[in-house]
DNA sequence: CACCGGGTTCAGCAGACTCTCAGGAAACTC
DNA sequence: GAGTTTCCTGAGAGTCTGCTGAACCCGGTG
């Protein structure tokens, strides 16, 4: 199927490294993973971030001056934050893992690492850490689709579907935006190729406007001669 | 990983290697560190190990004929169940850790690794996932499930129920808002693959609504060409 | 051996869902 | 504005799904 659409707003990451360098490296590559990112370079400026803007997972390194990212991390456990530590380091020493997992880190990576790798671990940690995101929700506006519960909103109204009209439904919202032909609606929806016959898109579009109410069936519109859209 | 010496019921880890000399090393490093471990050592019996014992963590050796650890994490997830998996492997591409980790694993270890390591992983992936299901107790609701005493209340009534009975409202509650497709049911409930009958499916839905009585009944929703959810 | 509780299969029924068709509305072309 | 194309929607036939009662099987127990 179709590229990830990730829908949900994105999760916040904070990096937290002394090298300037190092920091726009990570930064850049987990937005380039579509996650929003704010860097700071050393510890008591790691420590307010933390604070006021309670990113969802912290990338820290364990070697800066000062205030060092074992502490950090056990401050801010010792203030009741339970936002996950990921450490990161070029010490490759037992004790200091023992140390980074007992601060109360959540996983601990080795320099040199691979920034795929750093992308797949924070995944992983958000997916335990943020349960409400496994179910994978679809929104457009007013419109919201769960997945996972299958369940489709239109503003507070719950919305009965049928098997069919839903996935159609969710067909264009996950593609909300770009127009799509009937011959595509038809290879999701549908599952197999169809011979010409179309009219079965236009009935099921026509069972969702209705059963979206009036304002909602202005949400799927038609592009004569194209296909439709959800905007 | 050392002594902790805790009064808390110790957290049961299952350790999968079609290595025996490996499992029985590793599972022995565990329970010094605490842990209640049991040992498999092929795909097959680590999926029905998985489905029957429900461990607080899988960890699954990639390289095992067969079923391999990827398959058995894909699996598991398929089928609804959540449990934490660190993989341990000789390999050390990045592509299998992007595999590892896009299965659902939490947790990517490469030979060799310490044993005090892995304990350290062990103790922090189950720091992030215990708080959430604490005790062995789910409410849903007016309902309650509890799965060490099996019991089930609805409100102020005790339900009696048979062990599949109990099987399959404990899947559905701890899986609640979620929809279940008959397949994953099968799947957990009744431990093996099944080829496309699923009327035992219906069958024991009708026996656990009645037993609900009315009220409970709507508890379980069908949801038509598509499963069953708890809400 | 009869009984009992639990597991499984099956068949009939009701209702939900899918899909086709056709008349009419709307949009586009020239 | 006439003609053409595309789309909308109501109606209905037929199919499929899920619900449930009943029967059967099996192992354990009195």
């Amino acid at each position: 199927m179709l590229a990830d659409v990730t829908t949900e707003p994105s999760h916040r990451v904070l990096v937290v490294d002394d090298e300037e360098s190092l920091t726009d490296m990570i930064a850049s590559a987990l937005r380039f993973g579509g996650y929003e990112v704010s860097t700071e370079n050393n510890g008591y400026d790691a420590l307010r971030s933390i604070k006021r803007s309670s990113p969802d997972v912290v990338v820290l390194d364990v070697n800066m001056p000062e205030l060092d990212g074992f502490e950090v991390c056990k401050r801010i456990r010792r203030d009741g934050i339970n936002t996950p530590v990921i450490f990161l380091t070029a010490r490759h020493a037992i004790d200091d893992k023992r140390t980074g997992f007992r601060q109360g880190g959540d996983d601990y990576l080795t320099k040199p690492f691979s920034l795929e790798e750093l992308g797949l671990r924070v995944e992983a940690l958000l997916r335990r850490t943020q349960p409400e995101s496994d179910s994978s929700r679809v929104s457009v506006g007013e419109l919201t689709i769960d997945e996972g519960a299958h369940q489709v909103w239109f503003g507070e109204q719950e919305i009965d579907l049928s098997p069919t009209e839903f996935r159609l439904i969710h067909f264009l919202a996950i593609n909300r935006g770009r127009v799509m032909s009937k011959a595509q609606i038809v290879a999701y929806v549908w599952e197999y190729d169809y011979d010409g016959e179309y009219g079965i898109v236009e009935t099921y579009v026509s069972y969702l406007r209705r059963k979206l109410g009036p304002a909602g069936a202005k949400l799927i519109e038609t592009v004569r001669g194209v296909g439709y859209v959800i905007r």
